[in-house]
DNA sequence: TTGAAACCCATGTTTTCCCATGTCATCCCT
DNA sequence: AGGGATGACATGGGAAAACATGGGTTTCAA
């Protein structure tokens, strides 16, 4: 059973705003939507937050009630809850996977990200993200290497995760 | 079955104060109406409060039993109790929404909030608000832009969510 | 008796649904 | 091992349904 996502892909984006999950994505949703039965549509929540935000987040029904349930016990009238809850309910849509494995990404969404016809998916463990190819490579992928060029030429990532407990 | 309002919206607003209800509100409305059936119109709970709020919010029927139970729990003629009745039993309605998705905001209610011809529809998860779209982004807006401003530029709200428990 | 509310009808647009196709990888049979 | 046959997957297009919005007409109560 997958619970996490995992790799990249490029997928086209049509006239109307349809876009094919990956189908290893669509696993991950399925096991992570509570409702969900074989031969359902599986849902998914998506985030796409305010101007700052140049791409999509998206969560597993399972993932965002998990978000839900922190805010909800934050404290009510902290500007805290009140930010939080803005980005994540209001900014915020829920919708399903029709049963050729496409999502409908609305205009307003498209616009948003600067989407036309191509939209690249990313794994980040329990959400995945959606950029603008374009996007993506300019923003993420520098920070990614600027961030890599303060370690010498051989350094593992991977031994900050030992790093984390100390 | 949804049970949580999520997204964002402007409606228009026409010259009898109907207003459309976002579809995807209203499948929400409807779960959160014990008396609701197919084809029939759900209800809904709008608190328009005291003169100093600018904005609606409207409750599931669910949503506003869940409040009346928890006043109706507290120590009758406590000025709390009292406040809170006023509050969410008085400057309050109860409307249902029409066969076309749409309510009527009266007059008083348009006035209150300043209203002409558009309304915004913010969710916050077991509710949602109706603003004037312009008071919104001048009350609520600036807040956000000031409050974002004591952090990094690339700093992401939700990790927020994990610091509650440090 | 008049203004607001409820009701009925209309329309342009968006979204959803259903069906179709080309491409792979896999499976199975001989 | 070769060669379909099979089925999942990514993608496209048209038809049907839902949605947001507008306007007129009846109703009802102040």
């Amino acid at each position: 059973m997958v619970r996490r996502f995992r790799g990249e892909f490029h997928q086209k984006v049509d006239g109307k705003g349809r876009v094919s999950i990956p189908a290893s994505f669509r696993r991950v949703l399925e096991n992570g939507d509570p409702s969900w039965s074989d031969g359902k549509a599986p849902e998914v929540v998506i985030v796409y937050g305010d101007h700052r935000r140049s791409y999509l987040e998206c969560y597993t029904m399972d993932a965002a009630a998990e978000v839900d349930a922190k805010i909800a016990n934050m404290p009510r009238g902290t500007m805290e809850r009140r930010m939080l809850e803005r980005l994540f309910n209001g900014q915020s849509l829920q919708t399903s996977i029709d049963d050729t494995g496409r999502i409908v990404l609305p205009a307003k969404l498209r616009a948003k990200i600067d989407i036309d016809d191509e939209a690249y998916f990313i794994a980040t463990g329990d959400t995945f993200q959606i950029w603008k190819t374009e996007t993506f490579e300019a923003e993420e992928q520098s920070k990614t290497e600027a961030w890599l060029d303060e370690f010498p030429d051989d350094f593992d990532p991977l031994t900050l995760l030992d790093k984390a407990g100390e």
